[in-house]
DNA sequence: CGATTTATGTAATTTTTTTACATTTTGAGT
DNA sequence: ACTCAAAATGTAAAAAAATTACATAAATCG
């Protein structure tokens, strides 16, 4: 974690002198990294072996190696103290904040997932018969991204945003199928029951959704994202983004498994595409 | 600039024992920063005040200063050597590459988006009659997720996937109207001439695409995320998370620019999704 | 209120970094 | 090849910074 985020977090725990530290590193970071502890005590207004307590009490080495780590967060520029958009917030502000929380967000995420689960979904995956693709709302999109993908692997796909064509789809499952649930809180109710059908037809359910939840218990296979939502423009950002990035992983893992010739066949989707463009000189890449 | 690579472009003007200095840094650089000069020099085989002219000629104030830069450096999580994904990757290494590119290229998008072309469409969106979102190919779930977004506002606005339905859309466009084009090349035929259609009927085309592509050109405002995309896969993946990135951003200045009342609307489209929900004690997020 | 724990500061110690200067190496000109 | 000057590198001492040990002060609890 930050270490900055970290001296928030904890700030209501440090003694009088140590709060006085803190606040002149939060104030003011940058000067207190190109600082002595001296200097620093110094502005603080406490002794030398204070500033030294406080580093230690947040689990550094001593007041150089809090510095290292204080620049560390300093340098990625994540979201240290509050980097909640603010109503007064110019486009210059809210532009660098969105960006951020997102990346502070992916960041997060990558720590919470699990990695066997991936490689399992992966090995369920390149076995398929068949894949579906579900999200409802916001995660519609998710699964038609999903869909896009995995459509250039030449397998089977299928993907609906109409819940009835989504419970017919499952009711006609068998062993081998996959299907794929994307939802951030996995308390969709509809989802929850798609997810009970497909299990019940011997298809094989993966969910892109939070741990513990309804639809988490449904699924043979769940990839949770831990996703520090900002729940202040009651709006789903960084979550969606982070079942995107997800995707991106499991796509990447069924490349590698199906291993070179597989890619060959990638690079002729893609190529098959250039007909539809204006022309360029160099290499260009189908985002469309 | 990073320090890493800095040291690697001025390698070859350092002198024999500097450069031992170096390559020892470059080797290890979590080492360099948890060691002192005397454990440094000694790594490297050179004496203490050799590793502190190294430090200087690198225009830092000296071994400590240097360490902080180098910690900065190491911090981001930018891919400083090679972070694209290898081969011989196990799920452990490409998950993390796949989060950690992402995430740079976020970094890279974020410096190079015009904060006064966001200041300039969000001013063009609050005003619009009616928004379209468009998009083809990958682009196509960025323009359905724009949908989602927008719609909670209470506008009228529209996506099709149909490149048919799309023009006739833009047909019937009048001033006031706003069309929203995604695309990652902005070659795609189609939807540059979509946004030919969408100008000579009056409506206002904002561009979500490449810097001076045959889109760009044809757009009234123009969003340009400069996105280090990863090729090697043959697949759009940075891309067009940069693109929902700027949607966040678009949706945040909408909101902040409609001021608070409009906030309660957003609070209410929120609740309404309630029923169809899992009960739950604490609050939850409708990202479905 | 007094005893005990906890917090903070002082001063000495240790570690680390930097400086000043000596030695070695390198290379150009003869 | 030799000499001398310039550059590079190392040694050892000085300075700076950080840490420790211990003393004093403040706070807490019975």
């Amino acid at each position: 974690m930050n270490i900055l985020e970290k001296i928030n977090l904890q700030i209501t725990t440090f003694s009088k002198s140590e709060r006085k530290v803190a606040e002149v590193i939060i104030d003011n970071p940058e000067q207190a990294i190109h600082s002595s502890i001296a200097t620093l005590a110094k502005i603080a207004d406490v002794s030398e072996p204070t500033v030294n307590r406080f580093c230690r009490r947040l689990d550094t080495k001593g007041f150089p190696d809090f510095k290292l780590h204080l620049a560390q967060g300093l340098a990625n520029g994540t979201p240290y103290v509050n980097r909640h958009v603010d109503e007064h917030d110019g486009p210059e502000e809210y532009t660098s904040k969105i960006f951020e929380s997102t990346m502070a967000a992916l960041n997060t995420a990558r720590k919470s997932v699990d990695v066997n689960q991936i490689n399992r979904a992966v090995d369920i995956l390149t076995q398929a018969k068949n894949i579906s693709f579900f999200g409802l709302g916001a995660s519609a999109s998710v699964a038609q991204d999903a869909l896009n993908k995995f459509f250039r692997f030449n397998v089977p796909v299928t993907c609906f945003e109409d819940v009835v064509m989504q419970r017919m789809n499952c009711m006609n499952c068998t062993e081998g199928d996959v299907v794929v649930l994307f939802s951030h809180t996995g308390r969709t109710k509809p989802l929850v029951e798609i997810a009970e059908i497909a299990r019940q037809h011997d298809a094989t359910v993966i969910g892109v959704t939070a741990k513990d939840s309804p639809l988490a218990k449904e699924c043979n296979i769940c990839l949770s994202p831990d996703v520090p939502e900002d729940t202040d423009l009651y709006m789903p950002m960084a979550s969606r983004i982070a079942q995107l990035v997800i995707i991106d992983v499991l796509t990447t893992g069924f490349t590698l498994r199906r291993g070179p010739k597989f890619r060959d066949n990638l690079k002729k989707v893609k190529d098959s595409l250039r007909s539809s463009r204006f022309e360029k000189k160099e290499n260009f890449n189908e985002a469309s």
